[in-house]
DNA sequence: AAATGTGATTGCATATTGCAACTGGTTGTG
DNA sequence: CACAACCAGTTGCAATATGCAATCACATTT
């Protein structure tokens, strides 16, 4: 995939890379939602991705090592997708731009309650997130697709996630 | 302008807001560079955005309440396009991607040395500098255009990378 | 009067996005 | 074994966005 280089400057360059609509929100389901195949982020993104723009945007952010692919075991067409270093890298940019969008945009309580939890968190929650991340992305991409991990960063937020939306008579 | 909201997720509705080639890099150049006039915009900028697109982006970025708009006093044909609040507070946004930009893509050092400067200094160098532009952008958009204040952090990050460009030859 | 500076707009070609339908194949079920 | 459901995409097509070069109407400076 080739990257324009308009300018050696970083922020350019983070744009001429993350700058689209798509790109940031597949990377935000793969990383809190743990979604990690095709259909998954598919049929269960909110913002109701197009098929065919969610298969170029993956195999653009494979080709620039933002994310990997490999074969499932259990499935000989299933396809599993896992965030890479760089990628997971991205935690502090999507706790940033959160918090940015908590406060300035029309949110909803449920969608937004992870990015509070975030924000509060600090440093040493996103440390622990990235650590985490690593092992169900890099470390056991398998076994992570599948939830054979605790991961008590992710799990509390999903936890709060689910308890807003139950409150809220989901 | 209208916001699509398809979710009321924070990073999807910011993707909606700022998911785009130029918005961001024409919020930089405002923000570190002080370019406040159409004209500055579009000729220093190191990316060559187009006229066409630099004006259809300030459009919109005013309409969003992230850019305001007024007459130059000094001339009856210039306009001062400075950053409201909810673009100043995008510091600790362009901080984060700046350090990402820095560490994943082949940046130049002229043009991450100000990313360097801002990741280091953390969020008492956030802050002082948001208040800085508060006072240039808000307070005194007019005087602040015309580089009327004394800005300690914004001067900084330019020597540095004034310094930079001198010892590379230019 | 002429040159330059100002914030744009226009025309046109190309690229991207969005939507719906469809493809070729695999797996699970009665 | 037949058949439905599932899987990762692809295709066709219309609408929109981007990129580039030229141009515009007006203001200020020389």
């Amino acid at each position: 995939m080739k990257i324009e280089r308009r300018s050696g400057c970083p922020i350019n360059l983070t744009m001429e890379v993350l700058g689209d609509r798509w790109s940031l929100v597949v990377i935000r389901d793969m990383m809190f939602g743990n979604r990690r195949h095709f259909r998954e982020l598919l049929t269960r993104s909110h913002e109701g991705i197009a098929s065919n723009i969610l298969a170029a945007r993956l195999k653009r952010l494979v080709s620039l090592g933002l994310i990997s692919k490999r074969d499932d075991p259990s499935h000989s067409q299933k396809a599993i997708y896992s965030l890479t270093e760089p990628a997971i890298q991205l935690v502090p940019v999507l706790a940033a731009i959160g918090a940015w969008g908590r406060r300035h945009l029309p949110v909803t309580e449920e969608l937004s309650i992870r990015a509070q939890l975030l924000e509060q968190g600090g440093e040493p929650m996103w440390n622990a997130f990235m650590d985490e991340l690593r092992v169900i992305h890099v470390e056991d991409p398998v076994g992570g697709a599948n939830g054979q991990h605790a991961s008590s960063v992710l799990a509390r937020l999903t936890e709060a996630y689910d308890e807003v939306r139950r409150s809220r008579g989901r």
